[in-house]
RNA sequence: GGGCACUUAGCUCAGCGGUAGAGCGCUUCGUUUACAUCGAAGAAGUCGUAGGUCCAAAUCCUACAGUGCCCACCA
């Protein structure tokens, strides 16, 4: 044995080892219990970041639980991150002077195809690289056939179920990707825009949306200011740039009275508030933006404007016509822009499929209040209450092409008729607007069921990419092999980063509840972010992104391990910390030498603790309960009572500590024990009765290997092969209980 | 406008009702003897501020102050 601790060495060979004995499959504890965690898919579009290491508390759970001896399955995947993947693949394009107008639909989804499977080759070695013991036989990526199918048939049995309608809305829309968003999808910044108080004949109202006048097709005050009370319902001759126009007066209660003068323009079609405002007075809804960002041509001379130049364009015109009442340059207001290019999101009325949420939502908040699933770190509850109280319906339509394209088809017939009707009702365009549309499970129809016309067209949409992990704990499970859903499903845990439990795991629960009828796990896990040493987030923009494979190659997989769990109280944000992952380095060499001092500086032989230690082979399994033997108990040296006692309290506290997602209080009192406890009192204590104390100091040692196997899964194994032992390896060998008398 | 978290030794953080802990750093001593990625000994905190509850409070309650983060259709 090195004197020196080469992890390197060790790191390197013991995953192959383990993969290829097939430990990591649930099978090789048949008669155990499931214990199922579904490892939340990474994107596959880019290499892992440091933050994918905190994914270690499930490899320390599913290791914990299968020497338990349960049939504990992780299951590994990748996700395709729709928009997220396009993104990326766009840049890369645009290196080459492309872009992605350049391909037809085929072509693109294709070659994006290929830059993924690329990247799941690297995610998945670096996964291996930090010892995650995933069943890879069972790995699934988000668009394989199989998954797309299941996919379908839940759109298409909430389609019949009427939750699913085809809603002309308000979308928030970047006018650069050409895509809507989810309202999660949009961040706000906090800007200075002017806020201009502009006449409408006897009216004067403050807006910063300029631009949007020429939708107007309203004006809106509080039902009960007092100040307005004689427009309310009347129309008033206002003077606008594009010369004379009336505008009616409407009464609602949305309108804050306290804002510039109480009277807002009304523009349905170009905000979200306004929209609804529109649905209650049943308001026109006038599209004066394009989907490229350019006023159109019911904006006269300033058709073709971008938005922006429209605004300042406009502001001139109307300080000239005396329409300007004043303006407030330091207004404060929050813009909504693209999470990915910073563009302002143009809020624009679109046809898209929405989900109705309501009942949804409800049966997500009766789950966790029922405690049929419980949150950990508790206070995350009241977020995910107060967001799933406060839902609006989901639209999962997106403008993209690497997703799974909806499957629904357009009768071009019946929208024709439909299209006039719609002219007439505006109730149709308010509630579900369906009519025309033919929905499968992915076949593709041949001829309108309505109609018959064989004049069909597919909508070019694919779903939200949350629409399809949203249902990736039994998509994984139904397309696995034959018998793993009935077994495995509902999981235990579903553990991640608390940033996506809205985005992603309150879509599971609905989505798992409404289409297995359960929740699709028992707990939920939060960890929180790994930040950069000094304590930033970790941004591509920044510079700061921190490889897990440079940190591996200087400590060990193990360190990383270990450092990401000590010290730190579990579900906080935590700084990537040098110190601390040395500190962890130095602790496996502390390690390393104890096991040397055992293994290769004892006078007996090895092996005087085989006959008298616990059973660890995997075929005594499940055989009465192990303890440690009572002649130890009976040693005439009280140091030997003492280290052992100080291990039952150390088993039962790991044991806690793992039951009890209390990660730290295990790694902590590994560190302690072992270190301060073994080390240096009870080994020093030893030296001088030596061979005596060779069966204590190999039964504490291979404890203490055992219980640190789950949080440091490599060194623990080598120095494990260096023992004597019957069974194969310390990943199938029994969790330590301490002793019943 | 709501909500959450954090504020403990020089630094990074545990502890969350019973008279302060870890890692790193610092001081002194110690290398034939498992490990210098080491050992022994030690210095170091009125636990953000102000009130309150309790026999007892970093720990519970209230207010305040800083820091960070989330949510919300203020035109």
């Amino acid at each position: 044995m090195d004197k020196v601790y080469r992890q390197d060495l060790v790191e390197s060979k013991w995953y192959q080892f383990w993969e290829e004995k097939g430990y990591f499959k649930p099978e090789i504890n048949p008669e155990g219990e499931p214990y199922t965690i579904i490892l939340p898919p990474p994107n596959a579009n880019a290499p892992l970041h440091f933050g994918h290491a905190m994914y270690v508390v499930e490899d320390i759970l599913i290791r914990y639980h299968r020497m338990k001896g349960k049939a504990c399955l992780w299951l590994p995947g990748s996700d395709h991150a729709g928009f997220e993947t396009q993104v990326v693949f766009e840049k890369e394009l645009a290196k080459e002077g492309k872009s992605r107008f350049d391909f037809d639909r085929q072509t693109l989804y294709q070659m994006i195809w290929d830059f993924v499977q690329e990247n799941k080759g690297t995610m998945e070695g670096q996964l291996r690289r930090l010892g995650f013991s995933l069943d890879w036989s069972r790995m699934k990526f988000t668009l394989e056939q199989d998954i797309i199918k299941i996919v379908y048939k839940t759109f298409k049995k909430m389609f019949d179920q009427g939750l699913i309608y085809r809603g002309n809305r308000i979308v928030n829309y970047c006018t650069k990707h050409g895509t809507s968003f989810s309202d999660l999808e949009v961040l706000y910044e906090e800007r200075k825009t002017p806020l201009y108080y502009i006449k409408y004949g006897p009216l004067t109202l403050a807006t910063v949306r300029l631009e949007t006048k020429f939708g107007d097709t309203a004006c809106a005050v509080h039902p009960k200011d007092q100040r307005y009370q004689k427009y309310i319902g009347k129309e008033i001759n206002i003077e606008t740039v594009l010369g004379p126009a009336k505008i009616k007066v409407v009464a609602d209660e949305a309108v804050d009275r306290q804002f510039g003068t109480g009277v807002i323009k009304v523009t349905p079609a170009h905000s979200a508030a306004d929209f609804e405002i529109g649905q209650r007075h049943n308001l026109e809804i006038r599209q004066v933006i394009g989907y490229d960002g350019r006023l159109n041509e019911k904006c006269g001379k300033f058709a073709g404007l971008s938005v922006k130049e429209a605004r300042v364009a406009i502001a001139q015109e109307m300080e000239q016509k005396n329409l300007i009442e004043k303006v407030d340059y330091d207004y404060q207001n929050r813009v909504a822009v693209c999470y990915k290019c910073g563009t302002e999101i143009e809020p624009l009325p679109l046809q898209q499929w929405f989900i109705k949420i309501e009942d949804l939502s409800k049966q997500a908040i009766k789950a966790v209040k029922d405690g049929q699933i419980k949150v950990y770190p508790k206070r995350w509850e009241s977020t995910y209450f107060n967001w799933l109280s406060n839902i609006k319906d989901w639209n999962i339509s997106r403008q993209i092409v690497w997703g799974m394209q909806i499957p629904a088809w357009h009768c071009m017939e019946c929208s024709k008729v439909k299209s006039q009707k719609s002219k007439v009702n505006n109730e149709t365009m308010k509630q579900s607007n369906n009519y025309g549309w033919i929905v499968t499970a992915g076949e593709v129809p041949t001829k309108c069921p309505n109609c018959k016309s064989t004049s069909l067209e597919q909508d070019p949409d694919v779903f939200d990419t949350w629409f399809s992990s949203g249902q990736w704990p039994y998509v994984t499970l139904q397309t696995n092999q034959p018998g793993d859903f009935e077994k495995f499903y509902p999981t235990s845990v579903m553990e991640t980063m608390y940033d996506i439990l809205l985005f992603w795991v309150a879509r599971m629960v609905m989505l798992g509840l409404f289409v297995t009828g359960k929740a699709p796990f028992k707990d939920i896990l939060l960890h929180g972010k790994v930040l950069d040493p000094l304590g930033q987030k970790m941004s591509k923009s920044k510079g700061n992104v921190v490889n897990p494979m440079e940190i591996a190659d200087l400590y060990g997989a193990d360190a990383i391990r270990m450092a990401l769990v000590y010290g730190t109280a579990f579900g906080h944000d935590q700084a990537l910390s040098h110190p601390k992952l040395q500190a962890m380095r130095n602790f496996t060499n502390k390690l390393w030498n104890i096991g040397r001092f055992i293994i290769e500086f004892n006078p007996e032989k090895l092996g005087t603790t085989q006959k008298t230690s616990r059973s660890d082979s995997l075929i005594n399994r499940n055989s009465g309960t192990p303890s440690h033997s009572e002649s130890f108990r009976k040693s005439t040296y009280p140091e030997d009572r003492e280290i052992l006692e100080k291990l039952d309290k150390v088993i039962v506290t790991v044991t806690k500590s793992l039951d009890q997602y209390r990660f730290h209080d295990g790694a902590e009192a590994l560190y302690e024990f072992i270190w301060h406890q073994f080390a240096d009192i009870y080994i020093e204590s030893t030296k001088e009765r030596r061979a005596q104390a060779q069966p204590v100091l190999e039964y504490v040692f291979r404890t203490s290997l055992e219980l640190l196997h789950p949080f440091m899964p490599f060194i623990t194994e080598e120095l494990w092969q260096k023992l004597p032992h019957q069974g194969q390896s310390i990943m199938i060998t029994n969790w330590p209980l301490i002793s019943n008398s």
